[in-house]
DNA sequence: CATTGTCACCTACACTTGTAGTAGATCTAA
DNA sequence: TTAGATCTACTACAAGTGTAGGTGACAATG
């Protein structure tokens, strides 16, 4: 498995680490709203579990504390989310465009800029 | 909770109620592929979770079988289904868009299709 | 240097998910 | 009517996930 699969706590430590760059573990548990905020212990957990997946690593080390950085970009992450997703549709993503339109999420607007992507993009890919 | 959570498996089991119509715990197992098709006890398990968790519920009963019938639709389950995604990107529906064109999965085509149903959505909705 | 707080590391545990076996009820065909 | 097929209902269990406690090492500070 090139990319592993992380679940939903996991991702919201990735996302600390994404967001707020390398790490202690202290630093990520205090990244999360103080409002249900996991215990330090739980959140250790969640990073050794990450460090055997590999999709993190140890950087670094201050004081006692290991400084850990994200070993898998967002963007791989993110992909990989919506595959998932995709799947349980038959790969097929008209049926997720279409309930994204109903629950009112996808605007005119966001249309008009997947179109200008796409374009965008066909220019790129045609003239080879 | 209006709607019950799904996992993976209880999803291809609603899958196949959905297609199908109401079904016996043999005719939902034998919808799976017979490749990687689970056990028929397997089946039945799930099939009591979900009767537990009120997505389905018993219709009918033919001989000593009992006939199982879907009892949330395929739309509220997907559209739990992309709620869910959207939470992982902070309900922000960009990114997806923009994962969904890199992937290739969303074309062109996929793009005016949604800009006619919002069109038609706005001339419903504003009026009023 | 002794105390206090922090961290690493290990262990534990309950709940979920996928997987299936077994025992006994019931149907069905000969 | 009885033996085999089929089903239900119950039980079990390993892997994965979220949660956290305990113990000893280490650092910082008076």
């Amino acid at each position: 498995m090139t990319l592993p699969k992380l679940t939903k706590l996991e991702h919201q430590i990735m996302e600390a680490l994404w967001n707020r760059g390398a790490s202690s573990v202290r630093e990520i548990q205090e990244a999360f709203p103080e409002k249900d905020r996991p215990a330090y212990t739980t959140v250790q957990t969640m990073v050794y579990r990450l460090e055997a997946k590999k999709a993190i690593k140890r950087v670094k080390k201050i004081g006692n504390a290991h400084v850990f950085a994200a070993a898998i970009s967002r963007s791989a992450a993110q992909r990989r989310l919506i595959d998932e997703l995709l799947s349980f549709f038959g790969g097929r993503i008209q049926p997720v465009v279409a309930h994204l339109i109903e629950s009112g999420k996808l605007t005119l607007d966001d249309v008009d800029e997947a179109k200008r992507a796409l374009r965008k993009l066909a220019r790129k890919d045609k003239p080879k």
